[in-house]
RNA sequence: GCCCCCAUCGUCUAGUGGACUAGGAUACCGGAUUCUCAGUCCGGCGACCGGGGUUCGACUCCCCGUGGGGGUACCA
């Protein structure tokens, strides 16, 4: 019989979501789609101090940006409910009961200044820093003895003294650990609440979870995770740790690395689909040489054991390639729905366009976006078409709008293109060529100080069409402002110029 | 410190004992494109961490180093 995949996504709300716990997401989400399984979202919010409500939608969003879906959540309800850790709480009530009954678990009364000193002999002493122990055989005037003295108590799970704990992992192969290396995690905390060991263990049971995949750096838990099965007599699920990506210093990507909040990379203009497939390459290979694979290519050919178990340094400079693939490719209509967003956050649109104004705002993009990489880029290098308040760049000072020949064939320029009855490339080419003709000059020589005029760069799309974008006197009044500027010796090199 | 994992161009990776003069992508550099380039096309640079084995033959398998990472919590 077919066994039915479960995955789940289980990430703990506290603050916001990084592109390594979507990268987790994302592997969750192919395999179980591609097996036809079910996807559970799973909110383990088992750490009251850092856990916030807001959290949650953080996570929703994130997830949905990248286009995963779930079956099973908070949210969406589901067989398993429910899906909030902290919703739980008498669940796992009934397994420490069923630990303490089989002799499991105890209950130790050691504070965390004890527990600190004790961490800090071993030490010192060059042996594993650990739990020693100390509460697990305590008679019960013992106990009673601490609790006159007001002490609170927490709950650990009597962990194996010999032998090994292996784990059978998918991607990282079979690890083996020593039990003698590791004390007694606690599993229920002073507060009443669980910690992860014993909620992951449970949960995971209780979901039928078939399939954990989870980051490495759960890895040494496992150890702990097999042996609360063992005792509480629950079959493990399979497991699948993935490697840790890495920010360009090669350690675990942190806040510390900028940008990691997946919403950092939705502003800055990253499309959902380019990281989606550039997430999915971390870790993972097609085995082709293709790079730029759809959804549905990459759903096809995945699998966990195609999966490496190295650690991968996320690129950004290579995200930012794929992402202007991507954008290269994209419908400019559908584009244009992500850029007005950021544009309207810069200022540079307004909060409502007309419907004529969104297709003209379709038109600008699709004039641009085979030269952009990350969509915020409409804020700097588009500028231009929002605003006639932009700055002059220094190499477009430099080359042309500090000449004094520029101002005469910018003042020509802008009599002859304010006299057009015609406002469309071809009437605009037609004048500009004209003028250059007229006056014995290469087009090259009328058109660079007029983009420089335009558009304040030395760079950019078509000048005919890019002005065509923008308002006739918009564009004789940013012509003449330029010769005025020139004439007067305004537009010189500033001094920080950088080298070119 | 101790435990575990990892190791191919700077980066993402292909490679599962002979197909390797080690392939692709990105980044970088150069050329072309005369309407610019941060776009496009073409080209170039660039790696099997080191040492021992095993084998007729190792990038590939084993061991030892080295380097990197993760863990070592009443965080997950």
């Amino acid at each position: 019989m077919a066994e039915q995949i479960r995955v789940r996504f289980a990430p703990a709300p506290t603050g916001y979501m990084h592109i390594g716990n979507l990268h987790t997401a994302l592997f969750n989400w192919l395999f179980a789609r591609q097996q036809g399984g079910a996807m559970v979202l799973r909110i383990e919010d088992t750490d009251e101090l850092r856990s916030t409500p807001e959290a949650l939608g953080v996570v929703y969003d994130g997830l949905r940006w990248l286009g995963l879906d779930w079956d099973e959540g908070p949210n969406v309800g589901g067989p398993y409910r429910p899906y909030v850790q902290s919703e739980r709480l008498e669940i796992y009530q009934a397994y420490v009961q069923k630990l303490v009954d089989a002799g499991r678990a105890y209950e130790c009364f050691c504070t965390p200044e004890e527990l600190e000193e004790q961490r800090q002999l071993m030490r010192a002493r060059g042996v594993p820093p650990r739990y020693d122990g100390r509460c697990r055989d305590l008679t019960e005037e013992d106990k009673q003895r601490r609790r006159e003295e007001g002490r609170e108590s927490c709950t650990r799970f009597r962990v194996k003294e010999t032998g090994n704990t292996i784990i059978n992992d998918i991607i990282q192969g079979e690890v083996t650990y020593d039990n003698a290396l590791i004390g007694d995690p606690v599993i229920v905390k002073t507060s009443g609440y669980p910690t992860y060991h014993l909620a992951v263990v449970v949960d995971d049971h209780l979901m039928e979870i078939t399939h954990v995949i989870r980051a490495v750096e759960h890895l040494p838990n496992t150890q702990i995770h097999l042996q609360l099965q063992q005792a509480l007599d629950i079959e493990p699920p399979r497991y699948a740790h993935l490697p840790l990506i890495l920010g360009e210093d090669r350690t675990k990507l942190s806040k510390r690395h900028g940008a990691v909040a997946v919403t950092d990379y939705a502003a800055q203009g990253f499309l959902p689909e380019a990281m989606f497939n550039f997430l999915a390459l971390l870790g993972w290979s097609p085995g082709s040489e293709e790079e730029i694979l759809s959804r549905q290519q990459i759903l096809e050919r995945f699998s966990l054991e195609a999966c490496g178990s190295s650690p991968s340094v996320f690129d950004v400079a290579k995200a930012e390639w794929m992402n202007g693939e991507y954008v290269n490719r994209a419908d400019p209509q559908y584009l244009a729905d992500w850029v007005l967003p950021i544009l309207q956050e810069a200022d540079l649109m307004e909060a409502e366009p007309s419907h004529q104004r969104q297709q003209w705002l379709v038109a600008v993009v699709e004039l641009m976006q085979s030269r952009v990489k990350l969509l915020s880029t409409f804020t700097t290098w588009a500028r231009y078409f929002f605003t006639d308040d932009f700055e002059y760049e220094n190499r477009a000072r430099r080359e042309w709008l500090n000449d004094a020949q520029t101002p005469p064939k910018l003042t020509a320029l802008a009599n002859r293109l304010e006299a057009l009855s015609a406002w469309t490339p071809d009437t605009i080419e037609g004048t500009v060529r004209g003028l250059a003709d007229e006056l014995g000059l290469s087009a090259a020589k009328v058109i660079h100080p007029c983009r420089a005029a335009v558009t304040g760069t030395t760079i950019g799309p078509s000048l005919f069409h890019l002005m065509a974008l923008i308002d006739q006197s918009a564009v004789v009044g940013r012509l003449r402002r330029a010769a005025d500027l020139s004439a007067a010796s305004e537009l010189q090199p500033s001094g920080d110029e950088e080298s070119q």
